[in-house]
This record gives structure tokens, sequence and C-alpha cells, in this order.
DNA sequence: ATACTGACTAGAA
DNA sequence: CTTCTAGCCAGTA
């Protein structure tokens, strides 16, 4: 996981997918932890941009569900076909969602730098 | 080139 | 508590 500042736009989105995939089952993060991690303090939008701009072949690959706005709100449950494709997998996981919210975000939020030493 | 939009956020009012 | 503002960056018109 490069923490090293953004090289290129092309980088900055994989450097994105490859965070999102580092996100546990279970647990969440948003986009301005993602957009921190990479040096790029700020460009939460720009993380949003990227997970939009997700191909299609990698969704499978990438847990864009476990992405959430800081509040915890499924801002892009719009972007997963049905409207609660998002609630659903994250349910699968554990993750208690009420009202398009995820709730006890202090316990399964996820920080990038956290990885080594999260607790579930 | 400007203007507006969006899977965002922190801080001010 | 709420709403507003200013940043943020790429893409589109």
């Amino acid at each position: 996981m490069p923490q090293t500042p953004r090289r290129n736009q092309e980088d900055f989105y994989l450097d994105v997918y490859a965070v999102v995939q580092c996100v546990p089952p279970g647990r969440v993060t948003s986009y301005g932890a993602i957009a921190e991690f990479l040096g790029s303090k700020g460009a939460a939008r720009l993380v949003g941009y990227a997970m939009n701009a997700l191909p299609l072949y990698q969704r499978n690959d990438v847990p864009a569900h476990r992405v959430v706005n800081r509040n915890g709100l499924l801002t892009g449950k719009h972007h997963f076909g049905e409207p609660n494709r998002m609630q659903e997998l994250l349910e699968a996981e554990g993750v208690v969602v009420q009202d398009d919210q995820v709730q006890d975000m202090d316990r399964v939020f996820w920080h990038p730098s956290h990885h080594l030493t999260d607790t579930i």
C-alpha cells in the first residue's frame, strides 16, 4: 500500500482500489480516510469519483460496499443496482445498517493505517 | 476558457 | 442540534 503522494491519476485510482481491497470483512472505511492515506488529504471527492469509475470487471475484487462516507451513510448505494444491495452486502458481513447508515461506526470503522492493529 | 456536477469533508454560523 | 461555505479534483457541457 503506497503511502507516497499521488503520482498520476491512473495510479491514484489503482491505489484507491488496492486500499479498498484491504478493508477486512465486517469493517468499513471512508472516502476521506482513503484520500488522506494516499497523501491527497481533502481529495475525498476524487476517491468517490474513482469508485464511480471502478471497472465492472473489478467489482468482484473490490468490496466497494465497505466504503461509506465519514458519517457511515451509504452514499454510494445508488450505484449497486438494487436499492438495498449495498446494505445487504454489509449486513451479510455482520455490519448493522439502519436507515442507510452504518451503526457503531466507532467500532466498525477501519482506517488504512490501522490495518495491523485492528480489533474486531 | 468558464460553469457545474459529484459514491466527500472540516469548520463556521 | 442544523445548515452553509469553502476546499478538493476529474469529467462533462
